[in-house]
DNA sequence: AACAAATAGTACATATATGTATAATATACG
DNA sequence: CGTATATTATACATATATGTACTATTTGTT
């Protein structure tokens, strides 16, 4: 093993010794919410490096795969939000984004005029054809320490997790 | 069950399509990625809501409970950073905001001149005493819907998991 | 001993994200 | 039908976060 020291071992450290301190204070929740915050702050900046080089980040990319999973290649605003986990008025601001840089346009709808839509241009389906072989290896990279059977475990329990948080 | 729609079904939904059209695209990573992020902004959310009332926000009391959990409450910036899981930079700029809320103080440090010691004061022992019940009540409720060993599985594979991405 | 390389922490310009007010429009209700 | 309520999307002021250059200092190397 190359190097065993374990990045989140700080962390938890810290939260033994509260925990000895107030033996009511919840060990488990809080060291979960601390991976789940390791684990995204981590993912995140790998995504932003790996598509620097395209000239769109992170939310931006996660913007497009949304669109491009979908019949048309088209969303509304709120249907993108729900779908990329994105906040109102961040989708606002990325789009604007991706807009200027001819990946998306944004065009009226027909059935509600409150709303709009979202489409994917000929440039946005490109540019996905053309990062995808590096998404594909930098998502598998990411994962590849976890068994199938792991990983389909840990799926099953992060959504148990987040469907909770909902109820709440 | 009072509401079973299920708030990941959109994103899921456009994975698949896009496995459709790329079989070779990884979707149990970009599904795991996608609920870590999901996860980690309602988590945040959530924590953000509940510290408003005592002026705080979520990575603030973070880095004080680092500093709680440590002996004589006291770290460097540096071993703050890895404990909380905070950029360099943002550890300056959030613990300028913690000093001038005099929740800690910022000293010397006696065997290295490059480095700072960060130290909760009276003041933000005292402010942690005060809103760990709420805090406790919020971690408790976040993770309600886990059995124990769905939490301490969970735990196993979110470690697993970033392991593996430092050693990337 | 002298110099190179690395580390610690910060300043600051820039990037990213959000809360909320607002206007326009659709839906619900009496 | 008229009015109230809810929804959609955005503007914009503000909050949050970061990359990188820089200075000071420590450690490593020759």
């Amino acid at each position: 093993m190359i190097d065993a020291v374990n990045s989140f071992a700080p962390t938890e450290q810290r939260l033994a010794v509260t925990c000895r301190r107030h033996p009511a204070f919840p060990r488990e929740p809080a060291v979960l919410v601390r991976l789940v915050k390791h684990l995204y702050k981590r993912l995140h900046d790998d995504a932003n490096a790996l598509l620097k080089p395209w000239g769109i980040n992170h939310p931006e990319y996660n913007l497009l795969m949304m669109l491009y999973g979908t019949e048309g290649y088209t969303l509304s605003p709120s249907q993108l939000a729900a779908a990329a986990g994105e906040k109102s008025a961040n989708i606002t601001r990325l789009t604007d984004g991706l807009c200027d840089k001819g990946l998306i346009e944004r065009t009226a709808s027909d059935e509600d005029r409150r709303r709009i839509a979202l489409t994917l241009t000929g440039a946005g389906v490109a540019m996905i054809k053309g990062f995808l072989p590096d998404v594909c290896t930098l998502l598998e990279r990411q994962t590849s320490g976890l068994q199938p059977r792991e990983a389909a475990q840990l799926e099953k329990l992060l959504k148990k997790f987040l469907d909770h948080l909902e109820q709440a």
